[in-house]
DNA sequence: GGGACTCTAGAGCGTTCACTCTAGAGCACT
DNA sequence: AGTGCTCTAGAGTGAACGCTCTAGAGTCCC
């Protein structure tokens, strides 16, 4: 039985456990446990400890959920507001065949650390810029203005983080719900712009 | 000097912390020294510890905050869609005034315990409830649909919070101003639908 | 087959954690 | 003045924390 080697399973390892329980209340011990790890050989790969496994993973995670971007604004797309959609029932699903767990693999770690470290702030930082860069430019391609992009794609980020907020504590999809529909009607809101404004 | 009395001081100190450092980096110790309280005194009001003293913080402060929704969406506004620009522009000025430490007093916690604290988790998925169940009120008071209402009210606070989360990891507020222009637009549109379905 | 290097392995370190315990101060009522 | 109750006060406890350290296994090149 081939396994990927020592220090992606603890990268991977960490990524699953920051998800759930964030970084305080994930200890190294654990971490080493569930990667099937020696304890040693963690400072060996990480020197810089908790920190750094920690950014390494906060990266990772962050680029895998980015994948998603691409699978559902991806280039077979026709109808942007019905992808809009799918993205936020995609969520929903996901978050319930979870047992609400899986949501953003990355938030409740950025808002532990926003104000307390900087270089785990950074690293979430970096994810979410991420992010809004691969959905801005996905937007463009189907139809929406390039001034528009960006904001856009940071709105549908945020909605999907405030839903994911809400859903997770109240152990309901409805917030998602309703992000999905606020989320598609901006959407339609700018394609119907950047439609009418060759008229003016 | 007069000062509100021990209790009220801890559970003030807790909220404070919890809001910059969420429920698992903030610790008894520190709670304690910041109320001027002693360590058994903690123990006599809140005799579940740590976890119900942090119940109580999430209660007090998700009251606390509440009452901003009174007040900018308050009896004397006239326009819903420049009340909600404002209160957008409200929460960047005092997120940067802070610097990039005041903001959702509860999202940190909510997050750290959404799986595992349900205790925890229950108290802040009640704030939640609160908050949009009178943001909904407030909305339908201004002319929005009641069957819209409850949506458009959870809507605002999901913008806000992942706002929220990208603002203070980011430190910019530009997630703040993309947020409240999206909000805005998506009151103009549920008011012209209302509006509109008298016509029908 | 010997040496160098990478990685595994886990016991042990000092620190901090949430919490318990005992003692006494302050105050109200009699 | 004495009794009973609320609250203050902080030293002390066992457990868990992140991390260091030394030792040995595995592997590749000469």
């Amino acid at each position: 039985m081939e396994q990927p080697p020592t220090r992606e399973r603890l990268v991977a390892a960490t990524a699953d456990l920051f998800r759930v329980s964030g970084y305080n209340a994930t200890s190294v011990k654990e971490i080493v446990e569930r990667a099937g790890a020696p304890f040693g050989s963690m400072y060996h790969h990480f020197p810089g400890g908790k920190e750094e496994l920690g950014a390494a993973a906060i990266t990772s995670s962050g680029l895998a959920y980015g994948e998603l971007i691409d699978l559902f604004f991806g280039d077979d797309v026709e109808d942007l507001v019905a992808a809009t959609s799918g993205f936020f029932a995609g969520a929903a699903w996901t978050l319930t065949e979870s047992a609400y767990a899986d949501a953003c693999p990355i938030a409740t770690v950025a808002l532990e650390v926003a104000s307390t470290n900087d270089d785990l702030r950074l690293a979430a930082a970096a994810v979410f810029d991420g992010w809004i860069e691969r959905a801005a430019a996905r937007m463009v391609q189907h139809g929406i203005a390039e001034r528009d992009a960006p904001g856009l794609a940071r709105v549908i980020i945020m909605l999907l983080e405030g839903a994911f907020l809400l859903c997770r504590t109240q152990r309901s999809t409805r917030a998602l719900e309703d992000a999905g529909r606020a989320a598609a009607a901006e959407v339609e809101r700018l394609l119907a712009a950047e439609g009418g404004s060759h008229l003016s």
